[in-house]
DNA sequence: CCCACGTTTACGCAGCGTTAGCGTAA
DNA sequence: ATTACGCTAACGCTGCGTAAACGTGG
């Protein structure tokens, strides 16, 4: 196996966090470093890299940390041989369910952004003319 | 003039706004209420609502509340024909910058939506083969 | 081997904006 | 039933400060 290592700063700027948001994913719960040096620094292997680049892909659909954390899970553990088949299209089905529900809040706020874009169009259409007439 | 009012639950209402929310855009300055009633009720006028639903469609821009009470205050004023001309062009250039930060936050929104959608739907689709090729 | 240095990291506290919920009163 | 007001909390960060760890040069 790969056993290269990198430390947070290297991390951050591979994935576009700041420090201080990496360590926010861990203390919720998100990604936890696969390790530590021996003076205790973080240590995220490529794996990780991976599992905050989707965390941060999925910024906007607004999970709650314990949702996205147990999606991220899910992900995993289907992909595991370990599970019996049962467990697997369980976990399939609940990562489905989420994945719904995801689409949906993508979905609506789509609407929100195309409003508001609708909203600053009309704002810098209007600058000359009122809304009123004439008078 | 028209001097009908509402009070804030037919506001909420109309606006879909919660009563907290709309309490909370008087609280930090974006839209007061034109009036209050004899015992303390709010009363708002139908632009006081106009005002209001701009707000609620302009949320997703995430502008600072005085920077969104500045951009409204010059719309307002950009229409009054009190002020001298010098005054309008130069409320009509400061509005424009907003409007341009504003676009240029909308994209960068949609941007990340758009990323979000798409990694939703590889997660969709990666569902039964994972990412690895094989082990 | 040891020291001094600069960079990187750790940790914790506090704040932001936008609500949501609660309780009490009018 | 509706409203007023004020307190507290939550979320997803972001910054601040101090201290420790690390790597390099002498």
């Amino acid at each position: 196996m790969d056993a290269t290592t990198f430390h947070i700063g290297a991390v951050a700027s591979r994935t576009g966090l700041s420090l201080r948001t990496v360590r926010y994913y861990e203390e919720v719960g998100l990604v936890r470093p696969s390790g530590r040096s021996e003076g205790g620094f973080r240590l995220y292997t490529e794996s990780d890299v991976q599992r905050l680049l989707l965390v941060r892909a999925l910024r906007p659909v607004e999970f709650a940390p314990e949702e996205l954390a147990e999606l991220l899970e899910l992900r995993g553990r289907i992909e595991l041989a370990e599970d019996e088949a049962s467990e697997r299209s369980q976990a399939r089905m609940r990562l489905g369910d989420l994945l719904k529900m995801a689409t949906e809040r993508l979905r609506l706020k789509r609407e929100r952004l195309i409003a508001a874009e609708v909203a600053v169009e009309l704002l810098r259409g209007a600058e000359p003319r009122s809304t009123e007439p004439d008078r």
